[in-house]
DNA sequence: AACACGGGGCG
DNA sequence: CGCCCAGTGTT
């Protein structure tokens, strides 16, 4: 028996229901998988243009498989959360060249891939294979808290545990695809985070929230983000037409990505050339060359940290020992290399 | 179990 | 300025 809420939900799909994405009803799972992990934390609206370029250069996952990392790199530049595209490229070369090129076909596998968690999962398992996996995004925990009530917080285990049974209890098993991107785009479209549209909504004769004044204090998230400033000092230290150029690496934002010499400080550093010449002669253990100009400070708001910094020019007049770990890139060839908004935003301002 | 990971849009 | 977005991996 099929709870109300379901043919509710379906039926407003059907007669509704107008959201349209380009990888709506696809059945290839390269095509689903890849637009799910752009999706992740990200607004289908500024995931789209990106999702078409990858298909474009990449219509198969062996297309993919068989791309440099920097090529792929560039075309995510800019969506954020990086690790997803070194992720992609993990599991785009394990099915590529270990599976023979054949994606996954069970909840299981699937849920065993790098970047892969429950929700993507259920979603390919669900819209490729047909399998009666209930989907939980922000999106669903949303309808479901309102829907029946519950105050229990989404961002804890015993939250997920919760919400993740009602959301397969809830789902209608004969059609699992269509019920989970019914689901979202209901979140997406009527029972959106703030002004959802309750008036027109066809839940809202037995939805508890509704009834109760709830919908605006639902669904409950029990942490809260805290927010650090960090102060980034770039030394964009060119030597004829090379720029010298650091990869990120560790556990830090933006590994990956390039930059210029970064000096990392506590505090703010005084916009002044011959301190800017004591810092660099410490870092680079003396140098010859000029300083040519210093930016005013420039900031970048991220989730968890403000980045405030400037970025200092510099003309060398000899090449720097090569033990920095900085490599030489040939102005033509800064193009191919990712970089974090931060820098992309100062260069766009200020071109080399 | 907490926490960090980007960037953008909205009230 | 805080919250949210088709969440996941690490500690």
């Amino acid at each position: 028996m099929q709870p109300d809420f379901t043919k509710l939900l379906m039926d407003w799909n059907i007669a509704g229901n107008t959201r349209q994405m380009p990888w709506k009803g696809e059945r290839d799972p390269y095509r689903i998988w890849l637009s799910e992990i752009m999706l992740q934390q990200t607004r289908v609206e500024q995931g789209l243009a990106y999702y078409q370029r990858f298909i474009d250069n990449f219509p198969t996952i062996t297309d993919l498989a068989m791309a440099a990392d920097e090529t792929v790199f560039k075309l995510w530049e800019g969506l954020g959360y990086y690790s997803r595209c070194r992720n992609l490229l993990v599991t785009a070369r394990f099915i590529a060249f270990d599976l023979g090129g054949v994606f996954p076909d069970t909840y299981e596998d699937i849920l065993k891939l790098k970047g892969i968690g429950t929700y993507t999962a259920a979603a390919i398992a669900s819209f490729a294979f047909g399998h009666p996996f209930a989907v939980l995004d922000g999106n669903v925990f949303r309808v479901i808290s309102r829907y029946f009530g519950i105050s229990t917080p989404i961002d804890t285990t015993d939250g997920k545990k919760l919400y993740n049974q009602l959301a397969n209890t809830l789902l209608d098993f004969t059609q699992p695809g269509k019920y989970n991107q019914s689901i979202m785009d209901f979140g997406a479209v009527i029972c959106k985070p703030r002004q959802p549209l309750c008036d027109s909504c066809v839940l809202r004769h037995e939805c508890e929230a509704l009834k109760h004044g709830w919908v605006n204090e639902l669904p409950v998230k029990s942490k809260k983000i805290q927010r650090k400033t960090r102060y980034f000092y770039y030394f964009v230290l060119s030597f004829k037409d090379h720029f010298y150029i650091n990869k990120r690496s560790g556990s830090d934002i933006w590994k990956d990505l390039h930059e210029w010499l970064l000096l990392e400080s506590a505090d703010e550093i005084a916009p002044d050339e011959a301190i800017l010449t004591e810092v660099l002669n410490t870092i680079l253990s003396s140098f010859s060359g000029r300083i040519v100009s210093i930016s005013e400070p420039e900031l970048q708001h991220l989730t968890h940290q403000t980045i405030k910094g400037r970025f200092i020019r510099v003309h060398l007049k000899k090449a720097l020992q090569p033990d920095k770990g900085l490599q030489l890139v040939a102005k033509k060839d800064l193009k191919k290399l990712a970089f974090p908004k931060f820098i992309n935003a100062y260069l766009e301002a200020h071109p080399l």
